[in-house]
RNA sequence: GGCACCAUAGCCAAGCGGUAAGGCAGAGGUCUGCAAAACCUUCAUCCCCGGUCCGAUUCCGGGUGGUGCCUCCA
């Protein structure tokens, strides 16, 4: 079998995976809790999850830290505006968080923290760096001197005086040096505020998650990774304060995934082309939203058009479709068994080694969905052919339907709930009706059930009802 | 200015040295009372020009076009 390769941003190549320990330790940048997310949050979202979900498929134990960024200017900013406190948005907006992650099949992570739940351990890293040299505390803020690190730009490949000649003019007289960033801000009036060494302040952003992955997952972790735009200067300065402070690696492996374009722009706060996952998913659907980020490798940028979530509604369609098919010949009169069954079930084997040979290779989750739907030809063949499949190879080919969309998150059957005495009673007047040759009547009825959501499909097997 | 990425059919998207996976859409057919679903068939010399090689979509050089980071952003 082959070995899990994956692309490290800080070594621009693919390496084989292989945890440090026995159990591997992952932190996800998280949402800074002020909004909904949009799509381009859901992309690094199911990114992570897809990889955690393959991982733990390879039979790797998985430890993932996503955490909520709870403290922040947009949050305060949200909270005047609305006349509420930071808290009241970041509570809010965590628990809609939720409600999007899981309708998007988002696994929970084993932890979520939140930034204001970490202050103290973020105080005693900075109180380290200060200690150490690394950073300089200037009227109640304190700021990270960036060049007392000298592989500062190993995770971008830049080297520090490219940076800083791009650097934009900085109004901020009181730091050493325009690269230098805060981990410290003096609290101003209506903000909240911790106590600290330094007077009363918050958190700068870059600390909190340098310190809740190591809080929760130790010094070195296996993989850090996010959105391609938080690699600089985001990911950088967390390398630069982690290590600095605790003299070791601070992530072995980074990874980014590529952003959702929208007109083949970036989707960004600051052009406003940005789609809500809550909004897009009442036109596409959640499951189509997924599939959309699943359909192509996780580095590529992809591009958000009608066209392209009206296919992936219609692929996703497809895979259910399949497996309603699975499950609705499960309760016909097929044969238990087949004489042909091993030999079927076997090359079923071929499909699940095609997979792992294709997600392995940096999760090549496009190649992935590709073996998806080829098992789904198969299977559909194999149902449509004049020898019908036993109930045994349908079974291990469900089974095996699952087990791979399972990986990529993809749910393959309807929610289809009860069927009620009302639908089972018209279908059966529409049965009779078809006997008796009515067809004006059979047809009205299945157009009535039609427009409530029901579509009946007349196979050889019986009539199947069908809920989209 | 510095540093990267991308260019494959109508749309989307893999492959990355041996003559192009998959999905959506389209066309034709089979099945069906009609449908639906499904199946079968069909639909690309891989932006351009050089070079290396027996052989390049795949490697190298040069163009052209597009995108991103260097500023809050997934």
């Amino acid at each position: 079998m082959s070995q899990i390769k994956l692309y490290n941003t800080l070594t621009r190549q693919k390496e084989v995976f292989k945890p440090q320990g026995d159990t591997a330790l992952i932190y996800g940048c998280g949402p800074t809790v002020y909004n909904l997310f949009h799509i381009g949050n859901a992309r690094m979202f199911v990114v992570f999850d897809v990889l955690r979900r393959y991982l733990e498929y390879r039979g790797i134990k998985v430890k993932y830290v996503q955490n909520f960024t709870d403290v922040d200017d947009k949050i305060i900013k949200k909270a005047n505006e609305e006349g509420k406190t930071s808290s009241e948005i970041a509570e809010r907006y965590i628990a809609e968080y939720f409600k999007d992650a899981d309708a998007l099949n988002i696994r929970r992570a084993d932890v979520h923290p939140r930034a204001t739940e970490n202050i103290r351990q973020m105080i005693e890293l900075i109180e380290t760096l200060i200690e150490k040299g690394h950073a300089y505390a200037v009227g109640g803020d304190v700021y990270f001197r960036t060049r007392s690190f000298p592989e500062y730009g190993k995770l971008s490949h830049q080297s520090i005086d490219d940076l800083e000649s791009g650097a934009r003019i900085d109004v901020d007289e009181r730091k050493e040096d325009p690269l230098d960033f805060a981990l410290w801000k003096a609290a101003k009036p209506g903000e909240p505020s911790w106590q600290s060494p330094w007077g009363e302040g918050r958190p700068g952003w870059h600390i909190e998650c340098s310190v809740m992955a190591s809080t929760y997952l130790g010094k070195t972790i296996d993989i850090h990774g996010g959105g391609q735009d938080l690699a600089f200067p985001h990911h950088e300065n967390e390398i630069a304060q982690s290590e600095a402070a605790n003299g070791c690696a601070f992530s072995r492996f980074w990874l980014h995934n590529g952003y959702i374009n929208v007109d083949n722009k970036k989707m960004s706060k600051s052009l406003g082309n940005f789609f809500m996952t809550r909004d897009a998913a009442e036109v596409y659907g959640y499951e189509a939203i997924r599939f959309f980020i699943v359909s192509a490798h996780y580095r590529s940028p992809i591009n958000y058009t009608p066209e392209v979530m009206k296919a992936a509604k219609a692929s996703i369609e497809r895979i259910k479709i399949c497996r309603e098919n699975i499950n609705f010949l499960m309760k016909s009169g097929l044969p238990e068994e087949n004489p042909e069954d091993c030999a079927m079930i076997s090359e079923l084997r071929g499909f699940r080694e095609r997979f792992i040979e294709v997600m392995d290779d940096d999760l090549n989750t496009a190649d992935g969905v590709a073996v998806i739907f080829d098992l789904v030809r198969k299977i559909n063949t194999l149902c449509a052919q004049g020898e019908p499949p036993s109930k045994r190879f349908l079974k291990a080919a469900g089974d095996l339907l699952d087990e791979l969309c399972g990986v990529l998150g993809i749910r393959t059957t309807a929610d289809n709930g009860r069927e009620d005495e009302e639908i089972k009673a018209l279908v059966e007047k529409r049965n009779a009706a078809r006997k008796a040759r009515d067809f004006k009547t059979a047809d009205e009825i299945r157009d009535r059930l039609k427009a409530m959501g029901i579509t009946l499909e007349d196979t050889p097997s019986g009539v199947k009802i069908v809920r989209k």
